[in-house]
DNA sequence: ATAAACCTTGAAGTATAGTATAAGGTAAAG
DNA sequence: CTTTACCTTATACTATACTTCAAGGTTTAT
């Protein structure tokens, strides 16, 4: 598939895929013959999906870009990205528990700001966490 | 208590401070007569503590700032609070839901990793979420 | 065959969130 | 009373992650 459609599946657009690719965070894809486009499979997806995921659990492009890196590295690299993997998994269940601690801190501000009958929303004497 | 201490305090250096202050997510403080250093109370202090966990759940300065802004407001910007908030509970409470999906992809990549035994860490063929 | 849609590169521009530097004034300790 | 630590402002710089633009070649639909 060419770039723009690769792009739609991944819900980013084509600018972004080829920053990736410059960034050597995506392989480098085989090129048409003829018209030397990208020519993406659907392991391209999968990397941007995993991609998004990792952004959005709050990893750098550069953790994933190593992550990548070391999948090609023979045996004795295997360990640092089990080292790696380890230290994402601590702390992301970290952040995980940090997040549901602030998810009780806001709605305990949402039912204060609801209860509030002064006119002023309380924010700041409720956002004690 | 003066920047310095504001800072240590927060976890934070005081240029920072100061920045969140310019970009009015800070109120101005008041000023030593004599100096003009400025001076902290606890609330400044709260409101420190707050931005850092809305930043650690993703929210942009930006929202911590329109929070901070509503709070001010009479009583009809009142249900808009309540709004952003059921907006941004909303949204974390997916978030939440994500990174947890995320989390049991990283542990079946860990453990994918340490069974390994052809010399290469299958990251990809295991980042199916 | 021609127009619209899509692709190419390279370079520049944007947004967010700071961090660093310079040049100087103030506070606290010895 | 001087030295060190801390404060002031303004401006410039950095990192991350894109996004936009320019100028042009290719593909696809009518």
């Amino acid at each position: 598939m060419k770039i723009g459609e690769l792009a739609e599946k991944a819900g980013l657009n084509a600018q972004t895929i080829r920053y990736y690719e410059r960034e050597g965070i995506l392989p480098e894809p085989r090129r048409r013959y003829d018209s030397g486009y990208r020519e993406y499979d659907e392991d391209a997806l999968e990397r941007l999906l995993f991609i998004k995921q990792a952004k959005n659990a709050g990893f750098k492009l550069s953790d994933v870009k190593l992550l990548f890196k070391l999948e090609l590295l023979p045996e004795e690299a295997c360990s640092d990205v089990g080292k790696l993997l380890s230290d994402r998994i601590e702390e992301l269940d970290i952040k995980i528990k940090e997040l549901k601690t602030f998810f009780k801190s806001l709605k305990r501000l949402k039912i204060a700001c609801d209860e509030s009958e002064n006119g002023r929303c309380p924010v700041l004497e409720n956002l004690r966490c």
